[in-house]
Order: structure tokens, then sequence, then C-alpha cells
DNA sequence: GTATAATATAATTATACGCTTATATAAGTG
DNA sequence: CACTTATATAAGCGTATAATTATATTATAC
């Protein structure tokens, strides 16, 4: 394990934007499919599968495909999932989108 | 504090590159000036200096210039040390530099 | 089968990033 | 003062990033 600090470069790296940390934030909760996360981002589809695409790239996010729905969940079996958890544990609640209860 | 979460991903991002999160996993154990951590990467003098300037920009070190030479230290004070701190417990050591004795 | 909904991929573009070299600034030394 | 050392800033460059629009893929419904 020579260069952990490489990955949790990559790790944070991954988790250091806006939309990719709302979505771990909501992801924290419960999963949910592409569809219901685009819902909370004023973005285009494409943008949200490429967040997500990341997220999954680096093994911090699972799929699950249920008839013609991508569902997308936390990976707690991740290797770098302690990291990411204790991470999330600061993210409070995602305040900044329409399905927020906070203010 | 409408959207923390905005400031929570700019503070992951800066740590999430590879030298960055070296210089801090370094100033966990004490303070350094910047011709010491220019000796642990193979960097040019600017290229540290840079690097240093966006993790003060940030608030996540402070300065103390001393004579002509510059120490930096984790600022504790920062409203985002928590998080640092957080994060940092996942930095065991910096292993792939000349100063380390892992392996 | 066609049509529609959900999702991914491709191509493009503008901007941000991390590095370099060159230069500037500031402090100590003789 | 000139000279060196420590550090920062400026300019330039190649690459990465995050978005867009357009298109492809996949699954369900009729």
């Amino acid at each position: 394990m020579a260069n952990e600090l490489e990955y949790q470069a990559a790790v944070l790296k991954v988790l250091g934007d806006k939309t990719r940390l709302a979505i771990m934030a909501l992801l924290k909760e419960r999963e949910y499919c592409a569809c219901d996360l685009l819902d909370f981002f004023d973005m285009s589809q494409p943008a949200i599968s490429q967040h997500l695409k990341k997220l999954k790239a680096l093994g911090l996010i699972t799929e699950t495909r249920r008839a013609q729905w991508a569902y997308y969940q936390i990976n707690e079996a991740s290797e770098h999932y302690p990291l990411v958890k204790a991470v999330l544990g600061f993210v409070a609640y995602v305040c900044d989108l329409p399905g927020s209860t906070c203010d």
C-alpha cells in the first residue's frame, strides 16, 4: 500500500464538487434513481449521469438496475467508505435544493 | 449560512490534490517553513508556494513570518478545521516522500 | 413491431488547474 | 552598499474539468 495518499486525494477530489457532494449527502439518507437525483439539480441529465459515473468509477457508490431505472447507493463496502462516511458526517443537510427542509 | 455545502466542497477540492494533502499531513505533525516543505517534493519552489497559497486562501493553514522564513501551520481556528482534522485522521503518514519512515 | 421513458455516451467548448521559467520582493550577511 | 537566501508573483502552456447539445442504448408499454 505504497501510496494510499494518492488514492485518498482522488477520493477527496471527487467529493470536492458541490454537485457530487450533494449527491453523496442525498444518498447518505437513502438510495435514489438517476431520475430522482436529476430533479434536485438545475442541470442537464447527462451532467448528472457523468457525475454519477465519476463517483462510481472510484467505487464510492454502487448502481443497481431495476427495470428501466438505475438506482444508486453509497458503497459501504468501499475501501474508502470510512473516509467518505467521516466527510459526509460534516455535510449536515442539502439546503440549497428543492427537497430541503432546512433554512 | 445558506450554502455550507459549497464551502465544504471547496475545502475537499483543495485537499483533493496529492501534493497539498501531503503538505497538510506534514503540517499535522509540526510547522514547517516553505523551504523545508520544498525538500519533500520533486517540484519547483513556485509550485509549492502556489499550493501553500491555495491552502491559505481557504484559511486551512496560517503563515508566520520569522526573519526570512515563512512558517506554515494548520489553522486550528478555522471554521473548517473539524472537517480537515477528520480527513487528516485518515492520512496515516506521508510514505512517498524522502523523509518518510514507512514502507 | 413502434413509441416512449430512463439512462449513457460522444463530441464540443469554456474555464480551471498544476506545472514550468522568469522575475520581483524582502530579509540577512559581509 | 552588493550578494545571497527565502519566498512570492507573473506569464505561459498543456491538460483536466464540468457543462452543454446531440445521439445511442435499454427497457417498458401499446
